[in-house]
DNA sequence: GATGAATGAGTGTTCATTCAT
DNA sequence: TATGAATGAACACTCATTCAT
């Protein structure tokens, strides 16, 4: 799936596994309290439960921490909005389920989003393209549900427009989190999730067919 | 107007004032090119074009130097915007309008608003209410535009819906920076513009009308 | 024959033998590129064929490395020596011979001689006088080779003397390797070893000779 | 003259040079004691009278110090040489008096010659060619006195040899200090370098004028 | 007010060595 | 005997901040 391969000393791969998924706990755990950079690869391995030397033998540097830690939110986000989208919606509607829980991801993933969207950008020129992809392919999921009801006549958008609305649904999913500080105080997810909704379809839609007619 | 007050060593007001614009605009630079963690204060000295000594007689802390900057860039964004606003638009219009000159905004001032929105987290507890109370103006600003019209009966909406409406405009304004590496390769920022205003005000608009017929 | 005895912990003798002889390459030719202390006991036994707890059967620290490499560096010269030297050279011939032999030698094995040379005053304590007896016994070697040729009346010096030479003709040989950047450019191995016996030997031969008449 | 310019943060040229001489003076110590690789720059710093932070305000990197070292040592070793050798003596004896002042800086900075032989091999490649440099300078000094005893006709050397005969004095000298633990047990300074020099000149000199006759 | 040399706590990273399997 | 994961002391180097001049 196109994923950047981190080297490790240890060869036993399962092994690997577990102390990758303990130290990113770990990891996420603390960079959200005091960002990456506030965050020592010390404190990393120590609530990690391993020596400072054990973790140098799951990473390289300290960046590779970083790019586990967004991998697997990503991958995260993307397993919990599968097991969620209800596949046997007909139509518009399963793009409405499909936002709505993207939107109830987001939400319950906080702090992980926060983390993610706020340290990426120290990651180096090497790394940082793996993790745009899982954006890019995050977006491509969306503009596949909007295409389908586009094709299904539900929706009257360019391809230009489709891409459009696929990063607007993105980023109205990051922006609870990111101005969590604002909205959370004065609007429940539902309300929010029902207003971002009627504004990304019902609104367009209503739109166009009220032009073609 | 809220400022948060950065004590100096120096007594001059207007000897302290040049110093910090020198030192934030070599700050902002470097911030663009790496980050704030990644700048060193002697780097900013040495770019303001004054001894590192220099820079501590104007500032307390490294930290002060990150709320400078944050001031700095909202104060322009804002300064900006309101020259771009055109007053004299009757109705929605305005808003429209309004809509336009901010996301000019934030497309010339792109580097500016990326370091904004990827540092302010470094800011202290203390200082990034200042910071958020900004970014809580901007949002004023918008929703008196959109109560305006919504008087104007132009536009349906409850409070809570103004409100939500303003937080959409200003993070897709944002989104045009964020996903830059994404939007501004497929889309023209006229198209962009011309896509959102549909999606924000005749959408709704048009909804609101049909379902109320 | 003197040597220090280097503990292991595997009881079987030839196994002991076989081990350290792999070992004992695969540093020697790290050495080479990277000297002793730029040289991981894990790129030694990965380049041994073995692992690192496997290394640690067969020594008890780096250092023991270090010392398992002087030492067969040292029998190797001293054995390529021996089955260099012609006996059947009568008189001063058989020394001639035998320095050429021994210049031969440095500059067939001029890494591991610099190897040598270089690292040897990492040893501990414990560890150097051991390596210096083998410095040592070279000298004797050529001592008894010069002293054979005062007794014949091919040479006229004093013990001290002999002694002396004999270190002359060990740091030259040496010196063919320490200032290789500078020799090797402009002099022939050949031209080389004729000029330093002509001076080491003709010219106290003769210069005698002739005091003496 | 060729050096290498190592860049410091601090401005004053005079506290560099004075800064950078205590350094040395305190890293030839160390040095001598446990070798570069075992010394650390804490205890360099400490050494000198400053703490870390200063030492690396006048070095970049740990092996600044080592090339400061040997600079500063061949620099004393040629302005030693320079003022012991006497000029005014006449033909070959200027030579000798050179050769024998020459031994005496040897013997009198055997530490330092030591510690610059054994440790400027962990110069970086960038580093290294400026000390070879100087090595050669003192060869050149002793080409340029034997070539004007050949000139004078108290020598009958080749070109090439004239190089070789002065690599060997180089060598002598220092080996007196390499193989102290030999030499200096069983000889005198002044034996030492009567049996060399006389090796060195007389023996070639009669010779050749043995063979012209 | 301005300077820049001095400081030292703190950071990422390495690597010889051990020991349970 | 052989393995290799675990350890943590140790290291080179950085940088925000201070203060004497």
């Amino acid at each position: 799936m196109g994923k950047k391969k981190v080297p490790s000393l240890v060869k036993d791969e399962k092994l690997i596994q577990k102390r990758r998924e303990e130290m990113v706990k770990a990891a996420v755990t603390l960079f959200k309290e005091k960002g990456f950079h506030r965050t020592t690869t010390r404190e990393i391995a120590k609530a990690a439960g391993f020596s400072i030397g054990t973790l140098y033998e799951y990473i390289r540097s300290k960046e590779d921490v970083l790019y586990l830690v967004c991998d697997s939110i990503y991958d995260e986000v993307r397993s919990r909005l599968q097991s969620e989208i209800v596949m046997d919606q007909p139509g518009i509607n399963r793009l409405k389920e499909a936002i709505a829980a993207y939107f109830k991801v987001m939400d319950e993933m906080q702090d992980e989003v926060l983390v993610m969207y706020q340290e990426a950008k120290s990651l180096s020129d090497e790394a940082l393209p793996y993790v745009l992809r899982k954006e890019i392919e995050m977006t491509a999921i969306f503009e596949r549900l909007i295409q389908r009801s586009v094709e299904a006549g539900n929706l009257f958008l360019s391809e230009e427009e489709v891409n459009l609305l696929a990063h607007n649904i993105l980023i109205l999913g990051q922006m609870w989190t990111f101005r969590r500080w604002a909205l959370q105080k004065s609007h429940s997810l539902e309300a929010y999730t029902q207003f971002q909704i009627e504004l990304l379809l019902n609104g367009i839609e209503m739109n166009r067919k009220a032009s073609k007619v």
